[in-house]
DNA sequence: ACTCGTTGTTTCGAGTTCGAAGCACAACCG
DNA sequence: CGGTTGTGCTTCGAACTCGAAACAACGAGT
């Protein structure tokens, strides 16, 4: 799977990416799509919930309070109409309840339910081990350290980097104060 | 984010991720997520071309001839009816072409077009360049080592493990009908 | 208080994914 | 040979995602 693809031979731009990296790129790519995969095949079976709604349940479940939509939605979903989507069927499954917020009325808060919970823990252990065995086994503790290091600088970086899909609203350039 | 994920207290399974491998996890699912993400802006305003069809003209334009559709399909989509509908599009687009397998008649043979070939060597490079910033930016020589002998395990692992989707078709409550 | 730009959310349409069922050919076995 | 099983691909329907546009409420400036 590399060919001509690890070099850009123009000679002009010289900005290919070396085999290592290509490696790394590609390891990446499919490792993380094998395990989406998996962890969703998982959750189907066991709970009936796609990834993203138990993505949205453990949010839920570890904050204290309610949430918005907004911030339910940052590092979910990149769309928020995505969300409205999700949360209207987990409401409709009473796993979580939607009320207008009394501060701000456009905002919604989400709340989850004490079934929500429930399921929500009960499925846990089984997400934890599907995870443990694709992602972890093949790992030694020096392995673990350095992967989780990397991977929350790339996070970082990748998160500061970009104004995310929700940029801008109006195509309006804003002028300095 | 981890106030009770991290420990599954049942008592009975004790199998809990420790906070650091629930960083690593998160962390890389995030990433994953956010340079996949901004991949497919990239690619699509660039090219027009999904993250899926990218793949799918690097593969060919990696491959010495043509290649059947499970060939095609292994790796880059999970169901063989996605691959399907994704190729149909490039063959419109004049990308690629099918053709029925001289060998076997119930097989179609997938090849590169000229057209296919140059698009996506004029978006090579602009793929590269993202993959770079957004990836490799943040991380030393030594990271990139790491990195690249971590996922290289890791995937092996996961494609080791277990029946890929595509497992069974028996079914055997073959009935009548 | 009024206006105007901003922000939080939802609605809508288009595109994409998957799994199940179906079709046609291939391969194996008596 | 003829039948049964297996394989490669496609069609179809359901589910999910996104972006653009619509809406309503907020807030700053006047």
């Amino acid at each position: 799977m590399s060919k001509q693809l690890d070099v850009v031979d123009d000679g002009d731009v010289g900005e290919g990416l070396d085999p290592r990296q290509l490696g790394a790129y590609f390891a990446l790519s499919e490792a993380a799509s094998l395990l989406q995969h998996h962890v969703e095949q998982h959750l189907r079976a066991e709970g009936g919930l796609s990834y993203v709604q138990f993505q949205l349940l453990a949010r839920l479940a570890d904050a204290d309070g309610p949430l918005t939509m907004t911030q339910l939605a940052d590092g979910v979903v990149y769309s928020r109409s995505g969300l409205t989507y999700q949360a209207g069927l987990l409401e409709k499954a009473g796993l979580i309840t939607r009320s207008p917020s009394p501060d701000d009325e456009r905002a919604t808060l989400v709340e989850i339910t004490d079934a929500g919970r429930e399921l929500f823990f009960r499925i846990l252990p089984g997400h934890v081990q599907v995870v443990r065995s694709m992602l972890f086994d093949p790992l030694s503790e020096d392995d673990l350290e350095h992967l989780g290091d990397i991977m929350v600088r790339v996070r970082d970086h990748m998160r500061a980097l970009p104004p995310r899909s929700a940029a801008a609203r109006k195509g309006r350039a804003a002028r300095s104060s």
